[in-house]
DNA sequence: TTATTTAACTAACAACCGTTAGTTTTGCGG
DNA sequence: CCGCAAAACTAACGGTTGTTAGTTAAATAA
């Protein structure tokens, strides 16, 4: 009884939002319809609009799911007790394995956040502004602590970000990698160079 | 009339490939309609039919320009006589450059790819992993030269690529940090790391 | 059992989509 | 000036989109 109970409590939005993710990443907002995510949850579309107001709301929650977990987690960096760039390499492990644990939902929130509405839109846009802005504040601490190369603070985020998202690439064929692999190379070639 | 000569000799479909790149960047190629994009050339609709077979044409003019543009120039490098990391750090600066250059172009082709049509979207891929094959040889030739660490080849590619790609961000604010600068920086963090 | 809420259903609307057919205008070569 | 082809136009088709209205079935509370 307590299983069926846990099932059922489960909110059917969470699963809506879940079949979206999956189908948001695999064929994008604008082309995923209502009518296939229907069909994928097992009933009509207009069904769904007794859980969700709209096709935005879906769209939304990843978006806004992703931003304020990636939040927390920079807030907890922040005020951890270790060197600077042991900051950096929290940082950049953090994000390589939410690509690994959460991938389809980081996809879609940096593919589709352009379909977002205003005024989320421009609240979205904020968040990340600032986020990069407190992520190249860490990068700048760990230069003036003589740790890394004086390079450009928002050039260094935005190589790290970037790479990182290029996991992806990884996903498409996970075969010829291991997860491991992959996250030693990445913060190796990030932090110390590919040059020997 | 030389000059009218010469603006009249411009290819009308070249044109609006050109504008149809430019609305597939900034609304993604789903959320254009063929409607908005004959507005913005100051005509109907239908009129484009004239010039173009359909919307797929537009995005297969776009991704397979891009690519062979990349061959060609991958194959050019490989030519080149001089040292395996030289030809490496050719590639990123070739990368850079078109992600400063044709920027919206290379955007949509990284973007929108998936909604290629078969056989075409075969091709791409059968491509793309060619690309990425022959890219990971240049990398392999350059640890076997000791002249990289020993990462996986793969690996360093993904690396590279995605954080070329990051440049996207930089288009979103281009005051903060000039093209060189940012050039510069991500060249020494790719092949020198971040720390000093 | 009855009353009430939750969540499914059917049917449909208005808007927009890519595209085609058929017609008219435009501009250049003879 | 005439004829012809290129390129614009209007009108419309069939299909899909997100969404709403109204109704019915199922589950829960009293």
């Amino acid at each position: 009884m307590g299983k069926t109970v846990a099932i059922k409590t489960i909110n059917r939005k969470e699963q809506i939002v879940e079949i979206a993710t999956r189908l948001f990443h695999e064929k994008g907002y604008n082309a995923t319809s209502m009518r296939h995510l229907a069909e994928q949850m097992g009933m009509e579309a207009a069904s769904l609009y007794n859980h969700i107001t709209g096709k935005d709301e879906l769209l939304q929650q990843i978006c806004f799911g992703m931003a304020t977990h990636y939040n927390a987690h920079l807030e907890k960096v922040e005020n951890e007790a270790i060197s600077p760039v042991a900051r950096i390499e929290k940082m950049v492990r953090f994000h390589i394995g939410e690509m690994m644990t959460q991938f389809e939902a980081v996809y879609v929130t940096n593919r589709d956040w352009k379909h977002l509405k205003e005024p989320l839109l421009g609240n979205f846009l904020q968040q990340r502004k600032t986020y990069e802005k407190r992520f190249a504040q860490l990068v700048q601490q760990a230069i003036d602590a003589g740790e890394i190369k004086p390079v450009h603070p928002h050039a260094a985020v935005l190589t790290i970000l970037s790479a990182v998202r290029g996991i992806e690439f990884w996903h498409r064929n996970p075969r010829n990698i291991s997860a491991a692999q992959i996250e030693e190379d990445m913060v190796r070639i990030l932090l110390h160079g590919l040059c020997s």
